[in-house]
DNA sequence: TCATCAAGGTCAAACGTTTGACTACCTCCC
DNA sequence: GGGAGGTAGTCAAACGTTTGACCTTGATGA
């Protein structure tokens, strides 16, 4: 076979009928009045000439993409991936593609010029974009956007997890198994989600009748993990078991544990937010809360879908969360 | 600023020229005669108005999309991140936008589907794709594809790493530490690369004058790695050294030498190929081959820009390559 | 017999760019 | 005076769909 560019005239001659029938036999419209042999001969067609309808052509015409976009900071940061798969297949539910972007890649500011004008219908920014003026100059162009995770500042519009019961989670586990001295390593001092996460450990611990433990900030990255974890080890009154805010510090964290002579579970506990395969086998295995990060991405692209340029959104979702018990976990020290 | 949607008519209205003129300036155009002034009040009136072209009228004239797709098994495998980075960087040095897809999301017979006709310029096929009728399919859309570090069976229009040379450095670096009984944790079956890091393994073996140790094979899991890892620690003489087709493997591998009571290095030592931030973290930290993974997607998006649908492409890039030795590899036993 | 109606389509005007062909004006030279 | 040549643009036809408005034919009801 040739390469070819088939039309929707290239269809209508040789089914006989008007481009106009084509066209909506292709899309299904309801208003058409068609004999099912007709409908046959226009679909025969399609299928012998392999038609596949311009997109071009057809946002040109619809202006509507069938495009949606989703900004990530780092491919690099496995906990995206499922993000990116949820958002996918949700995309792809509505007849759409998803276009992932990392801020590694043009940095925010060229992505707009790349997409210019028209080419996605909706744009999911997951960790990334605060700050910047991106946000109004995506409702100058009238493409709704909502951030994945991240509370903005200002405008209203996301879609968060519960991050603070995923604290709870966390840190109920470890009250239950005895330990007292909990500290929490925390995310960056910037991001919604450490926030959160900090709110839901402080309460849990309130709740427990604890006091809140050393407290140190980390990036989301196994390097910041690490250095943030030699801290809380230097405390005066070192703790029994740690609350970490994130798996990619918390693989960092179990690093400079095992550097300072100190035995996982038996010396200290550890625990953290985001599951990975990996978990399982590190050594020892990690001890996490799973949360719903493929429905948070499934959820943002079925809300672009929907919403109208100036909607709030305010969504904590609550999808399956829980607790998967590795054994970094255990009782503490007597 | 209210939602707008300003057009090359809006423009050219504004500056008292037509709208010719105002694609000209914008493109620049080298065809085209203007007084500095003219072009002046052009561009005035474009920044004014904050004018974008409109993507799908351009792709509908000019039938270029300005965008590559990346198609890739998964987002959760680290490895692609790095190749992602480097096409995306490239794309954007051309001016176009890059759209990653993976098989999680739709597979790849949705994606040509949504892909529809005319919305990419070209595809690369990262360690997917092959088997399927989609390269034909791309064919006759006349879409230009490549495969990256995966060699198809029949067209021959790829760009790949040197594996074997990847191999060799990590064989000749546990040679060096004077071991002589060295296995193969190899890649799965089918892959091209699996093929190419054995053939790598063998043929170093071979210089060094040893025989090949066991070998056996693995998905690029952690899951897969642990299993043949158990398998290869029950030859009747255990090897002293596994050369690991893959990081992820590798990860596994290691947990499954922990699970049979031998220490990493001191008993077994391990090398893999590929890269990653968590190797250092690991314990102990893992000695690997970091391979120029950036540079691949980088040269594939260049190659997508220039070649012509028909043309043969069997580059094999020699980009920096290095033995990054950690913790994990050292003198065999005694 | 004539108006009405439904079925089964057809017609043609957009959508916003790009680009080859064309024009209007001026200058220069013989 | 007239032709050549250059400058600075203008004109209009595509590109492939979609979609509201329109048309034709035959059947039905009064």
């Amino acid at each position: 076979m040739k390469p070819v560019r088939v039309t929707l005239a290239d269809v209508a001659s040789m089914a006989k009928v008007d481009r106009a029938v084509v066209s909506r036999v292709v899309n299904n419209d309801p208003t058409l009045n068609i004999r099912p042999e007709t409908r046959e001969r226009v679909l025969l067609a399609v299928d012998r000439l392999g038609y596949r309808p311009n997109v071009a052509a057809r946002s040109l015409r619809t202006s509507r993409a069938h495009m949606f976009g989703l900004f990530i900071p780092d491919f690099a940061n496995p906990v995206y991936a499922e993000i990116i798969k949820g958002a996918e297949a949700a995309a792809a539910a509505l007849g759409c593609v998803l276009v992932t972007g990392s801020a590694t890649g043009t940095g925010l500011g060229g992505y707009m010029d790349l997409l210019g004008t028209g080419r996605i219908d909706g744009l999911l920014l997951a960790g990334a974009g605060e700050g910047t003026g991106l946000t109004a100059e995506l409702d100058r162009a009238a493409v709704p956007w909502i951030m994945l995770n991240r509370r903005s500042p200002s405008v209203q519009r996301y879609v968060i997890l519960d991050d603070e019961r995923a604290a709870r989670l966390a840190v109920d586990h470890l009250v239950g198994q005895g330990h007292r001295r909990i500290a929490h390593l925390a995310g960056p001092d910037g991001a919604d989600t450490a926030q959160r996460r900090f709110a839901g450990y402080s309460a849990a611990m309130r709740e427990a009748g604890l006091p809140d433990g050393p407290i140190a900030a980390a990036d989301y990255t196994p390097a910041g993990g690490a250095a943030a974890m030699t801290e809380l080890l230097a405390a005066p009154d070192p703790p029994t078991a740690v609350f970490v805010a994130n798996v990619a510090s918390a693989i960092g964290a179990m690093d400079a544990v095992r550097g300072a002579g100190l035995a996982i579970p038996r010396q200290i506990s550890i625990v953290a937010v985001h599951d990975l395969e990996l978990a399982s086998y590190l050594a020892p295995p990690l001890t996490t809360v799973r949360m719903p990060l493929e429905e948070l991405g499934r959820r943002g692209v079925s809300l672009l879908g929907s919403i109208k340029p100036d909607d709030a959104i305010e969504e904590v979702l609550d999808g399956p969360m829980n607790l998967i018990t590795r054994g970094s976990t255990a009782a503490p020290p007597r």
